[in-house]
DNA sequence: GGTCTCACG
DNA sequence: GACGTACGTGAGACCG
């Protein structure tokens, strides 16, 4: 070797590069990808070619950078190893077919990055690092071995040390210690006594790492431990070392790393040299890594060669299902590096698409801790990111205690955000707006955005639900793992972050690789419906709408809600005694059952009715009826339900729902939650909460605005009827809007020849009823219901009705007929919802006939008011505005006192005109406002 | 877990 | 001719 003062000496520092290793973990951690014009397996050569690039960059300008370096391999699986025992790596599976072709090309690819390319016939990688590294310490040079290989350990000391590029951790002697419990030079002797599965090195049977390290430590080497076998104490112990010696002395030559490899050249040869851009360029170009190459060009300042356009990115065709592989045959790895990560990232960048699903600790994303994060790029190739996963409960201490093997969740998130927020790249995930609350409690915004649940609801909308398990067993015929399986359920049920992550991989990594197929297969096929506006216009965009208005919530005063409740209860004392007096018995008041027992049996009341269950009804209807005929008894029962369902359902369960963080209530509004395109708020229900009775009302004044603020209530007027008389063309009602008459007036007075200036609140009333009535797709028995008019006379206005707005009943006519011929019908904005039952006979047929009369009414509504609230961010910008409710054709906002009357005007002016330009109604749509300290003044 | 009841638009 | 029915939701309580 060299010591002269040109060649490699004192000062110089050599970096080892554990080639093959990289190579497999490249295959392993990569899809099976392959090169577009003639199919060569390159996966492996991409994610080696990365981790080179990625290479150079980190020690480019490192003050650490080194002056020599070299890239080593296995030149074959057969060495002199094997030739001491036949067995030696005999149990490693069979090399993967589409891995073979790839080892030439990678060291190609090492020559085209301009590094030394070293492998040796019979001799092992780690034979030639560990010669290497021998020869430069005794020039006196430092080495830094990048590999993870504990086989490699042995060599630290003396200016040798390992990085383990995964981790981005260096082993010194310490660690080594840490790993082995003996210094670099005691390793062979540890793991001659253990042995290795992995290599197959039979070692010691029954004794492990710890006790070798202790023998060690005793006896001072092997050797010695071996001459001295008889003094060991522990019979068993002592007996294995005598009878296994010669196993043993085996083991320590297979594991002994041999540093005098015959090599035909020197260390001076492996000086670090500059890339050739343009070879290199060339290289990745021939390989067709876009990305890379691009990458690559762009650094060296080089013309980045022109390539193929590659397959357009949706590659699944129109009208078949992609092919997919089996679920059996999935490949799902769990991601517990950086580097991994960075593989995974750099695959996403190539693609320009990833499925993405977070596991968290919790449904309530206000609450959730996120937990693991799955990806997916290819169908049956998904990874999950362990985050946060914990002990389990056994070890006292261990419950709270993350994890080893996890990536820091600071540094995978940093690592993914940019990634998550380029405009470039679509993430493709399964109800997003969840995923992208938990990302955006983490401070990062993701976008932009497809969602699969989002996608089935403008295809399938009417047809069935939306979950991923539904959808997954329909169009995947693939039932997915239960969470349940992982959970449990009940009062044992334990939180994700305590899975297991072998488990959480299967089960999370699955849910990404679903997803991905899902949208493979929903996304092409919206054009087809006729439903890629409504997907991208009124469904996806308020994703983002709502995942903001959820996470700014609304102020709830607790001390309101909490002295409501008081009051309700002591009400409902005095009237759960006064109806047990009434009884002359005591029973529980809440109980349908019993309460139909006492009026129907005990007291022997009029109008007892028994339903399928054999229960007798006791709906308010029935006890109103019972009530007007003078009975005391359920007049109080009708008061003391209102308290109840007041008490539980509002002030009580209220209180539960406020932040302790933010003193707010956090709903959470299904975008897929009703078949009409109107949402459900859920957890808590915003939309239910009391107005019409004076005292459920009195529930909104706990609804407030913060110091300094307004609550502003902006609601469409009369919508639905404004609607109907734009789709059904009725010329009377449509002028009647116009001219800003008192519509359900004019009802009454066209249906029963009132004057205007004559009509009593009574008549105007019954034509109001008939006015919505018909939006429900009025029935005879449903009107007389309401009005509590007799049947005939109820039916006798419904024809006046029809005869007066001979529209009327030609739209509900075309409407069924239309959903008889398409099983579907339509909003103005080409909604579709489905009707499946509309063909059925027997009483579902009336059911389905006035559904379908319905949905284009309620769903047209339900459009416009979806494109205000998108429309709303940008129209507000530069306000301090926040939108925080909907309440179907209503939106409360809140906002500074002195900027009330500017988002007034705004707001007003958007969702007065959110049906254009798309569609020109005519009927002008009017929004009226309110302003207060809180929900029941601004209404 | 199904049924009943009731809160909203 | 009989049969049940207003349309769309979510949540709490009861009860088997």
């Amino acid at each position: 070797m060299s010591d002269s003062e040109t060649g490699f000496g004192k000062g110089c520092h050599l970096h080892l590069i554990d080639g093959s290793a990289y190579i497999f973990r490249a295959y392993h951690a990569l899809p099976p990808l392959t090169r577009k014009s003639d199919g060569l397996p390159v996966g492996a050569v991409a994610g080696f070619c990365n981790m080179l690039w990625r290479y150079l960059g980190e020690n480019g300008n490192s003050s650490d950078a080194p002056t020599h370096a070299a890239v080593i391999f296995d030149y074959s699986s057969k060495t002199f190893r094997n030739d001491i025992y036949d067995l030696y790596k005999a149990n490693r599976p069979e090399l993967p077919e589409d891995l073979r072709p790839q080892f030439p090309l990678t060291r190609d690819a090492t020559r085209a990055f301009n590094l030394s390319c070293i492998e040796v016939q019979d001799y092992e990688a780690d034979d030639i690092i560990a010669t290497l590294a021998r020869q430069a310490r005794e020039a006196g040079g430092r080495v830094t071995i990048i590999s993870s290989d504990k086989d490699l350990m042995q060599l630290v000391g003396g200016g040798v040390e390992m990085l383990d590029a995964m981790k981005n951790k260096r082993i010194g002697i310490d660690e080594v210690i840490e790993k082995f419990g003996v210094a670099p030079d005691r390793v062979v002797d540890v793991q001659a006594l253990a042995g290795d599965s992995v290599d197959n090195i039979p070692g010691a049977p029954g004794i492990g790492v710890k006790t070798a390290a202790l023998l060690i430590n005793e006896y001072g080497d092997l050797d010695s431990l071996l001459a001295r076998a008889e003094e060991i104490k522990q019979p068993k112990r002592r007996q294995t070392l005598i009878d296994h010696a010669d196993q043993i002395r085996m083991s320590r030559r297979l594991v002994l790393l041999d540093e005098n490899t015959p090599l035909d050249f020197t260390l001076n040869d492996l000086e670090v040299r500059d890339p050739d851009p343009t070879a290199l360029v060339d290289f990745l170009n021939q390989m067709e890594f876009r990305t890379l190459t691009r990458r690559v060009a762009d650094r060296f300042g080089t013309e980045a060669p022109a390539l193929p356009d590659p397959a357009p990115a949706t590659a699944p065709s129109q009208d078949s299902t992609p092919d997919m592989p089996e679920f059996s045959a999935a490949q799902y790895d769990c991601v517990r590096d950086l580097d991994t990560l960075n593989i995974w990232i750099d695959r996403i960048r190539e693609r320009g698409y990833v499925a993405v699903d977070t596991e968290t600790t919790s449904l309530d994303e206000m609450r959730a801790e996120l937990v693991g994060i799955s990806l997916c790029v290819d169908a049956g190739h998904a990874a999950y990111i362990p985050l946060a996963h914990r002990a389990g409960g056994d070890d006292l201490f261990g419950a709270s205690a993350l994890l080893d093997g996890q990536i820091p969740l600071e540094q995978a998130l940093r690592a993914l955000q940019p990634v998550l927020e380029d405009p470039a790249i679509l993430k493709i995930g399964q109800n997003m707006k969840y995923d992208a609350k938990i990302f955006a409690n983490l401070g990062v915004t993701v976008t932009p955005i497809d969602d699969t649940m989002l996608l089935s609801y403008a295809l399938h909308g009417g047809l069935h639900g939306h979950g991923m398990d539904q959808l997954s067993d329909r169009y995947l015929n693939h039932q997915p793992i239960p969470i349940k399986s992982l959970l449990g359920s009940g009062k044992s049920a334990i939180t994700f972050d305590m899975v297991g992550i072998d488990d959480a991989t299967r089960y999370a990594a699955e849910d990404a690789d679903i997803t991905l197929r899902l949208w493979q297969m929903f996304k092409p096929r919206l054009h087809a419906a006729q439903v890629t506006r409504v997907y991208e216009t009124l469904d996806r965009p308020l994703v983002p709408v709502l995942a903001q208005m959820e996470r700014h919530g609304v102020k709830v005063d607790r001390d309101v809600l909490s002295r409501m409740s008081n009051a309700f209860a002591q009400k409902m004392a005095a009237l759960e005694s006064e109806i047990h007096e009434l009884a002359g018995e005591s029973f529980n008041v809440g109980s349908p059952k019993q309460l139909g027992e006492i009026l129907f049996d005990k007291m022997s009341l009029q109008g007892g009715k028994k339903g399928k269950t054999g229960a007798y009804a006791t709906g308010a209807d029935v006890l109103e009826d019972l009530a007007a005929e003078g009975h005391d008894l359920p007049a109080r029962v009708l008061d003391w339900r209102q308290l109840s369902k007041l008490k539980s359902t509002y002030t009580d369960a209220l209180q539960d729902h406020i932040h302790p963080d933010t003193g707010r209530v956090h709903t959470s509004y299904v975008i897929t939650g009703a078949v009409t395109g109107r949402l459900a708020s859920t957890d808590p229900n915003l939309q239910n909460i009391p107005i019409r009775s004076e005292e459920g009302r009195r529930i909104r004044t706990a609804f407030v605005a913060d110091q300094g603020n307004k609550l502003v209530a902006l609601d469409y007027s009369q919508i639905e009827l404004r609607i109907l008389a734009h789709i059904a063309g009725i010329d009377s009602l449509k002028s009647a809007f116009r001219d800003g008459h008192d519509i359900h007036a004019m009802t009454a007075s066209e249906m029963f020849g009132v004057p205007l200036d004559q009509m009593t609140p009574d008549v105007r009333r019954q034509a109001k009823a008939i006015n919505f009535g018909v939006i429900y797709g009025i029935s005879g028995f449903g009107l007389a219901r309401n009005l509590r008019i007799p049947r005939a006379q109820a039916q006798a206005f419904i024809d006046t009705y029809f005869q007066r707005f001979p529209g009327i009943r030609a739209y509900m006519d075309d409407t069924v007929e239309f959903a008889k011929k398409h099983g579907r019908v339509e909003t103005l904005f080409g909604r579709r919802i489905h009707t499946p039952e509309i063909n059925t006979k027997g009483p579902g047929a009336g059911f389905a006939k006035r559904a379908a009369i319905n949905a284009p009414i309620q769903g047209t509504a339900a459009d416009i008011i979806r494109r205000a609230m998108v429309r709303l961010p940008d129209a507000l910008a530069g306000l301090p505005a926040r939108m925080l409710m909907q309440v179907h054709d209503e939106l409360v906002f809140e906002v500074p006192e002195d900027s009330v009357d500017e988002t007034i005007n705004r707001v007003r002016a958007v969702m007065e005109a959110a049906a254009e330009p798309l569609v020109r109604l005519d009927v002008p749509l009017v929004v009226d406002a309110g302003i207060g300290d809180n929900w029941a003044q601004a209404h």
